[in-house]
DNA sequence: GCGTCCAGTGGAAGCGCTTTCATTCACGCG
DNA sequence: CGCGTGAATGAAAGCGCTTCCACTGGACGC
């Protein structure tokens, strides 16, 4: 049991916050004038604003939220939305800079960030509702799944929305943003082909993500284009420990195996302790590719070459497809940009 | 360049919300009992009340919450803030499980979570300047830092708030929860010693986090009570990577070493790795000791013993004293609940 | 010199809701 | 039968803000 201590309330109310009638009163000027000078000044003579924004100042006045989306319609904060709340989202460096990119974005704009986590089920009831509210001017959304039908439910609400990743469906209706994981895939099996590895595995993502099969699907493309076999695949869940587990059987099943993409940087790491513990060096023996490309890659030894996205960008550009939906209200569009991955080599491959 | 693809406007707007007005007229009643009937049905016959539901689910009505917010003056929102928007809080087992404890807690009261990440700095102004504008009902802050002077600025606003971990400032201010961190630092040495470890190294965390100090402060006292050294001393940044370099320093300054009390788990699974690699056996050789018990313990190997943090429970009761102070507006009151620490033994020691 | 224009301003409406207050009505009791 | 009682109800008063609209007065064109 818990200790409890518990002080005497001090019950020191900081008396009521200050209206817009006081600032205008001690401004000298009508309530609507106020306004006007507190939002972007048009229309306001220099004298009064100088006037209102000493008046502000010396109130310590903050508009009243509630107020103020009352009659403008707007909540002036947008719901980043993450179906599926395990750890895993939140150890994932993609997410958490997905999330920081966005909130970044966010910030500069003067918006705030809900965050709302729902597993499927009861919760994802409510998630619709509260996104059906107008609670809230928008929502991004992140690591969805296949069978999650978020797309189309907020398609169907026509609530502004941007998706970081193709969703699985309505992919035709709604805002996102990717990278060509297709491309990101070929690129990295690519690299190890031209290398003269012939005995090229990967580990490749959750068949249910649409990046995982992306990736998987470039992958098996150039080998095919290379004349090699692609039977050599193991999923992971782009964790390190997956990629470890993905490693092991991949060791087992093809000793021979000289090369090794895999679908995130974290699973490579894991992949590259593996190949260390089996004495293969890399990239002398096994050619190691991850992807990504953020955060881990520098910190693996040797140091991981690796597909690079642009995280930090697409989360920037998903937040400018979201407020050019909120700003135009001609309502949500189905705009889409893909973002290329680049190639980033290190010493792995 | 990314590419851009943009359709033309579909503009289907789905038409105006149904206000409580046409539910009203719907259903055969006064706005005021139509709203009555809403907020928990008190004062109404179950007629009224009846036609009520029947109004709202046919016309799939949803209180306007900025219209609900101005007269009710609350939100139904909280904050939770994080001074420190580092990969390595969303890293940190810890702070994920207290995310969803915290996020799981507020959906049972139909709470929305509005995620503040801060930089010290310029962030903080914008951050302070939220809290103290009736955004939000109340605040939860995790992982706060010896230099910021969250707490002080949030108890001269006198806006609830919670803490998660005992605040460095105004600790006797505001209310929080904690583990005591001094116990469990003191229990997982006691441990090693009974064992009969002689040699005990101690991978710290920060000097600048609470946790860190108090756990290491434990380690201390009980080395000293039992007459051992407390030299052994080497601070992580509680990440696995850092748990690896602090047990290669720590084998380096005492190859001898017979014990390691880790203060997080993560820095305790790179210590175990270290040791392997060093060829020294867990428990036989180094017993060794995590701290938190969230998700690493039970994947390491061997199996980590650990102290165990009830952070679900401390995420509720977080939860708790701050809708404790937004329910009795008599305004913030600095109560405290710490919680005690265990110790789960599996194979490490 | 007169009409025109426009920047600057304030009055007032109203956003959608909760809540007070007065009113109504049915009921039970002395 | 009169009256107090209490449950159910609706009218109306805002909550604090933005914005439409009407108005003023000075600058300006003719």
């Amino acid at each position: 049991m818990p200790r409890v201590n518990r002080p005497p309330s001090d019950s020191s109310g900081q008396g009521a916050a200050p209206t817009l009638d006081e600032v205008a009163a001690r401004a000298g000027v009508s309530r609507a004038t106020a306004s006007r000078a507190i939002n972007g000044g048009n229309r306001v003579s220099p004298t009064a604003l100088a006037a209102v924004e000493a008046a502000v100042s010396e109130l310590g006045y903050t508009p009243n939220p509630a107020a103020r989306s009352l009659v403008t319609r707007r909540t002036d904060s947008v719901a980043l939305v993450v179906p599926e709340p395990d750890e895993r989202v939140f150890s994932d460096p993609f997410f958490v800079h997905t999330l920081r990119g966005v909130n970044r974005m966010l910030a500069t704009r003067d918006l705030q960030l809900v965050l709302l986590l729902a597993r499927p089920g009861e919760e994802e009831r409510r998630l619709l509702r509260y996104l059906g509210s107008r609670h809230i001017d928008g929502a991004i959304v992140v690591s969805h799944h296949r069978n999650d039908r978020l797309a189309d439910h907020l398609a169907a609400l026509s609530l502004p929305c941007a998706f970081v990743g193709r969703p699985w469906t309505s992919a035709d209706k709604v805002a996102y943003v990717d990278t060509d994981n297709l491309a990101g895939g070929r690129a990295a099996t690519e690299l190890l082909v031209e290398r003269g590895c012939r005995r090229i595995a990967t580990i490749a993502g959750p068949g249910d993500m649409a990046a995982g099969i992306d990736r998987l699907e470039g992958w098996r493309a150039t080998m095919r284009t290379a004349g090699l076999a692609d039977d050599l695949v193991e999923h992971g869940d782009f964790t390190e420990v997956g990629g470890e587990a993905a490693a092991r059987r991949l060791l087992e099943r093809a000793p021979d195996l000289d090369g090794v993409v895999a679908a995130s940087d974290l699973m490579a790491a894991g992949a590259l302790r593996v190949l260390a513990e089996a004495g293969r060096v890399v990239p002398d023996d096994v050619a190691v590719v991850g992807y990504d490309d953020v955060g881990v890659p520098e910190r693996t030894s040797p140091a991981l070459t690796t597909v690079r996205n642009p995280i930090g960008e697409m989360a920037e550009q998903a937040v400018r497809l979201l407020l050019e939906q909120i700003d135009d209200q001609r309502g949500p569009r189905p705009i889409r940009v893909i973002f290329p991955p680049s190639l980033v080599r290190r010493d792995s491959a």
